[in-house]
DNA sequence: ATTCTTGGTTTCAAATAATGAAACTTGGTT
DNA sequence: AACCAAGTTTCATTATTTGAAACCAAGAAT
């Protein structure tokens, strides 16, 4: 979760607080919310009231349980519109699909969390903020690791620490070292793998999306399922991948860069 | 805007600036927010400060703008699946739309602003926080004016008075008295038309989604262009609709109920 | 060059809002 | 009837927010 220093007075406070209830991925009642709050009892209590009144929070009278506002739905309309890279990359994407009828995601790095921002899957037509907001875990997802692997050293230090290295899959990395190595063979390749190391029978590449001056600013990549591809099929999607990657670099370049370590 | 009466500290305020920066639908200078803002420049500078570190806002300082943060979106997609009707609706919408291929919305309320939180669309199938989070006005859309109607008098009134009967099209609604009327027919009928007032070429049909005790939580709609079909066309849909929405209904109730007015 | 302006940032004492220990309510248990 | 746990309120203390004014930087006008 965020934990700035400590400053950011009381809204930041708030935030944390939205944080907690959203950690939970479920409607929480007050008192769960408090066992594991720093905040003592009556502070916490008005946090909720507040963040309720303002829509941030929903109440669920019936069940005494809060879960995260409708208010956020609007404001990270916004957001996505204006601040990720899904409304530059999406035509490009979009022409990408088509030529390899297999799902692309997007992601994008915020205060070092790697986040879904948008998935276009050929078969599925229907997929809103189910995905959109998502977190990719860094440790085992294609984007995830490009992301990592070509953040400036400080950055990828404090997002390591970060992981939490719980084995997903039998592949899954299970310690900074493994990954760390990993992760410098990625950058020097330019290339991710997921091995199926977030879901088995899941498999994808992933490209860095860079800035002129080699920032990582996102990523792309092509999932598929093992039983229609392997690794070396999806690698002869990687020019196709890459081109896309670099004209969406290019692209974001040109709008906002709103870049993040 | 959110105005609650003026209570809700430091925290409202800031939740105020947010709004405001949505508001501009673009990345926008501290200087022009200022201009529309209540609050006096230091207080102002300190709030985007505070928000901009805690990722609710994004500051390019290359153009000097300030845009919503991707935290936003991270907060909403728990939003999205835990408080809004689109979880529960999913499926039921899934066949609706498998059933008569065209474009379904799903419109929910929460404090007096109409909101789509989801939409499927047969033939793209790319749409994620496009189109989620946006809202629909009250007065010239299917959805908007069917959650109107049915809404309990002292909040339609409220509602009434938010509106901003813009002229989208020369079909929309230009004063209260017109709408007001209308939704009094629409009330008795069930069921609400958009005959082209918000975008000239599109019309639609629209169900509210009521709890047992005939509560608005949201609403259905079927969309079509006008050189496809016509409103008696989509009539034909009516049963399936209301069915639909009544199944969304009865489900919703099931589990969680947030209702607002 | 020099002065004006506009947009952005910092200071600091006064005003205000947040804090949390303790007390209180409510509804359900033993 | 006494007991608990969860939630809510009080109120004096403390810390944060507030905003008038001053300051700084960079362009534009003189």
């Amino acid at each position: 979760m965020y934990d700035a220093p400590h400053a950011d007075g009381t809204v930041g406070k708030a935030m944390q607080v939205l944080d907690q209830v959203a950690s939970f991925q479920r409607p929480v009642r007050f008192s769960e919310l408090l066992a594991k709050s720093p905040f003592p009892k009556p502070t916490l209590y008005r946090f909720v009231q507040t963040l309720t009144n303002q829509g941030m929070l929903a109440f669920d009278a019936e069940r005494q349980t809060y879960s995260m506002g409708l208010r956020l739905v609007r404001l990270a309309h916004a957001a996505w519109r204006h601040s990720s890279l899904a409304s530059v990359a999406r035509p490009f994407i979009e022409a990408l699909a088509e030529e390899i009828g297999e799902a692309i995601h997007l992601a994008q790095i915020d205060h070092g969390h790697v986040l879904f921002v948008d998935k276009y899957k050929a078969t599925d037509k229907f997929d809103t903020l189910a995905q959109a907001g998502k977190i990719a875990p860094g440790y085992c997802t294609g984007v995830g690791k490009v992301i990592l692997a070509f953040m400036p050293e400080a950055a990828q230090n404090r997002a390591l620490d970060e992981q939490s290295f719980v084995a997903c899959t039998p592949n899954t990395h299970r310690n900074r070292k493994t990954l760390a190595a990993e992760l410098s063979t990625i950058r020097e390749a330019g290339v991710a793998y997921d091995r199926e190391e977030h879901e088995l029978g899941i498999i994808s590449i992933a490209c860095p999306i860079l800035t002129g001056q080699q920032q990582v600013v996102g990523a792309l990549s092509i999932a598929t399922s093992t039983n229609r591809y392997c690794i070396d099929d999806l690698n002869k999607h990687w020019p196709d991948l890459r081109n896309t990657a670099n004209s969406i670099g290019a692209q974001a370049e040109l709008w906002q860069v709103p870049i993040w370590g």
